[in-house]
DNA sequence: GACTAGTGCGCCCTTATCGTA
DNA sequence: CTACGATAAGGGCGCACTAGT
């Protein structure tokens, strides 16, 4: 069943019925509806393969997900499900498709075919956005935001504000000895920091940063060590909430009281059924927003990088 | 660039491009070397829309994968990504790209081109899978397995064992009325639970089932409301870590000691920081074998359904 | 002449089929 | 039989054009 097939039975040529199926103006309403209703009364089908062949234009976008085996982040994957998610409702409803790819993947593969690629976190030093960039496809980065170039657009929430939210909430605790768990080659645990010890230095307040990866057992271990040293501290940010669990893990084993001796805060609220104290996100809209930039790219116009607010998600590790 | 450029480059005829890009026999070594080494330097990229149309075949497949974002699942998520990784693997390494999309999505959208379905989650009842089989597409569903017809097979972990594997331990630790936390229309759960059933009642002890949700608010709210009844038990099995995290939540409020007083095991070892002894499964060999299945029905064969063997992780939730 | 509603033809790039040296 | 070529789809859309108001 193609478009000749319906044309026959509409008795028009196949341009109308193509032209009719796009709602185009070109065609009379009656002959519009007509041709919709036998469309879809013998199950025609478009032949995705052959538009694309004509118009140059796969309608389809490859989301590619930071996901190397090696590094462990269980909590961190959650967050690229649900800005796909995101992804999906605005897409699907534009009539493209969602590819998806790791960044290795990527990078041996052709890309397949697709109009456009979106980049779900540049990894460390950033280096995945130069990577992939060389594919030279309209490109939506989200992370941190950088200078926008004339193909590349960046998305990213306000972690400089997210770090500021935890500074200014400890600080008003009376909290002046505070502790940064997270590693600041990453952009975006860069940013949570400045914002934090901005906040933090303003009010007369000290930071220490420890470096610190992606787990629970670095975020007890950091802090296990840092009890040790003896240098005293009575607040502990940490870049995620999987590390402020393991920090909170250190501080029970060592008898040190939650939040009466030392606040602890998270990030990224994924740990929702823990009494962590973290900052929030709107994942759902992250994922609507990267779309939307991406099909604005695509029609040739040049959308602005944005940064999406954040939200202070106050519990009992630090006030109670 | 187009293959007719290579041809004029290479001064071969189009089709002679085409067999030597595939590799075939039909072409002699050294101008298949040739013609891959021209194709190479001038960056030439196959069409794969043309492709698609010529051969009838998208070369891509599509992962349906549960997201409802009224379900509170948060930790079953991460699940989904693991598998995607696994089918990664293999379609990309086989020339096919993943195209990845919601229940919903999918019955509204066109399912866009693929030659095939991953199901990724029947849902309760298994109502999943008779929506999606009316596209008629071959499919391939991860979840329980049954019988397979000419296009659909299944692969799924083997949860009957599972559920005997958690049985067979509480028994032997000794304990005699076992709690069962889980949705038994969810039809994976219902395996888990006869397979502990079975192994509990061969020994003597008995077993209760308690209708609960996905989430560890549920568990503890189910074992809360138990405690409550005053009727005794010494062991609870829980359809996911989750639920079983809830449930400690709840003996703990009660200050029931674990595992002295009640054991307490989970499912699917997303907790792996915690000290939850559980079930785990390798999820990324279930995401390959699931492509493999799903080439080999576009190859034409017949695969045949497949259980994937479960491990018990003992921790010290029931033991120690 | 300007507009509306529609047509005919060719092209997009690859590969299957058949043919030939 | 081996190695290659000419031709013709495959389905949809853009362009240039026309018939009828």
């Amino acid at each position: 069943m193609t478009m000749a097939d319906l044309a026959t039975l509409a008795k028009v040529s196949k341009i109308t019925v193509s032209r009719a199926l796009r709602d185009s103006a070109l065609v009379r309403k009656e002959v519009r509806d007509q041709i919709h209703h036998l469309a879809r009364s013998h199950g025609y089908r478009l032949n995705v393969a052959a538009r694309s062949l004509r118009t140059r234009r796969a309608h389809s976008i490859t989301a590619v997900i930071e996901m190397d085996p090696s590094e462990e982040r269980p909590m961190s994957e959650p967050l690229a499900l649900m800005i796909i998610g995101g992804l999906l409702q605005v897409l699907t409803m534009r009539g493209y498709s969602l590819a998806l790819t790791t960044q290795t993947q990527a990078l041996n593969s052709t890309l397949h075919d697709s109009d456009g690629v979106i980049l779900l976190g540049q990894g460390e030093n950033d280096e995945a956005t130069g990577r992939v960039s060389r594919f030279n496809l309209p490109m939506v980065v989200w992370g941190r935001i950088q200078p926008a170039s004339e193909n590349v657009v960046f998305v990213g929430s306000d972690n400089f504000e997210g770090g500021r939210l935890v500074g200014e909430h400890l600080v008003a605790l009376g909290r002046r000895r505070i502790l940064f768990l997270g590693d600041i080659t990453h952009s975006e645990v860069a940013d949570r920091f400045s914002g934090l010890s901005g906040a933090i230095s303003a009010s007369g307040a000290i930071t220490r940063q420890l470096a610190c990866a992606f787990s629970r057992e670095a975020g007890r271990a950091a802090v296990a060590a840092e009890i040790e040293r003896g240098e005293p501290f009575d607040a502990i940010a940490a870049c995620s909430d999987l590390v402020a669990l393991g920090a909170m893990d250190a501080l029970e084993a060592a008898k040190i009281i939650v939040p009466r001796q030392v606040a602890v805060a998270g990030y990224d609220d994924t740990a929702r059924e823990s009494r962590l104290t973290s900052v929030r996100q709107d994942w759902d809209r992250a994922g609507r927003l990267l779309a939307d930039k991406m099909l604005s790219l695509l029609a040739g116009e040049r959308p602005a990088s944005e940064k999406l607010p954040v939200e202070l998600i106050v519990r009992g590790s630090t006030q109670g």
